[in-house]
DNA sequence: TTTCCAGTGGGCAACCTGACCAGTGATATG
DNA sequence: CATATCACTGGTCAGGTTGCCCACTGGAAA
């Protein structure tokens, strides 16, 4: 079924939601200039799409104590991939985990209450048979934090040619 | 302002977000067992602490046409910073931006729409000046994609002791 | 003891949701 | 050309939810 692209009216509906997430339906479809059953299907179809996962709550870690962020660059013994996945599961301080190319086989972003906590984290994610090797960059500054908008609005145009 | 500590209850009410986000306060307060008021009154406290930021839609670059994702360490010139990140900030391509310790000097997160098009997305990234040197690697798999609550039950378990 | 705070349980009007429906214009399809 | 199909409009409806109010309770701190 082709790309699922998104056309001018997804985009504003998602930066819509991105600028006011509790907003309604009914709100949505006002500032919009749509009819509201209109909001409606393009919203069901944005979900069902997939290109809306959901609303879940965006949690702070800093918020909740743990101020400290890193990235990690892990070296997995051969045929111990599965098992260092799930060794890094149970630590809730690995936030995301990703498998590479590139010099290191895995990297992940860690959270931690302060530096020295950091320690403590990193022992736990490598004290784990499979893993040869890390390198930990800890993050200073988060000049572009998480974003998503201007990639929707950017695939919003492109699309808006042949739509 | 000590540390933003958080109980059961407010991992609780986070958790029952997270599984379902559209739920009202209504709903949550007879799901958790008190009173509207209560539920209305934790979740009102978790945002103006910022614990929970927002519930802005979740975005699936994927779903989008961008199904490829890459993590690039860049090396800066010296004094260079500031306008780097003002570059990186004008590519929607990148999602992400920290300023690390360690061997680059920032970390990105990349979206792409096929690998040959990373191609170009990393032109765009290092055509700047002030870039020294870049070093991707390109996302495989995503066995733990970003996740908060099990750092969330591990902060309310943790302030459950004095509270 | 008094005060303060978080929580309870209830009530109220206004609003929103999900579900319908008939009608319209544009775009395929026969 | 006639006919489906599709997205959209604008409207209705009942039921649920929200935001706001109140009086009351129990625990903790001053």
């Amino acid at each position: 079924m082709a790309v699922t692209g998104i056309d001018r009216l997804d985009g504003r509906i998602i930066g819509l939601l991105a600028r006011e997430p509790r907003i309604g339906v009914l709100e949505m479809s006002r500032r919009l200039g749509v009819a509201r059953g209109t909001a409606q299907a393009r919203l069901d179809r944005l979900q069902s799409n997939g290109v809306i996962r959901g609303f879940g709550p965006e949690v702070d870690p800093a918020a909740l104590g743990y101020p400290v962020t890193a990235f990690a660059t892990l070296e997995i013994r051969q045929g111990q991939g599965a098992d260092v996945r799930a060794h890094l599961a149970t630590v809730p301080e690995v936030l995301e985990l990703h498998t590479t190319t590139g010099t290191g086989d895995m990297l992940c972003r860690l959270v931690a209450r302060s530096n020295a906590d950091l320690q403590r984290v990193i022992d736990r994610v490598v004290g784990f048979d499979g893993i040869v090797r890390a390198a930990t960059a800890i993050v200073m500054e988060n000049p572009v934090p998480l974003r998503i908008i201007p990639l929707v609005e950017q695939a919003a145009e492109d699309s808006a040619g042949h739509d």
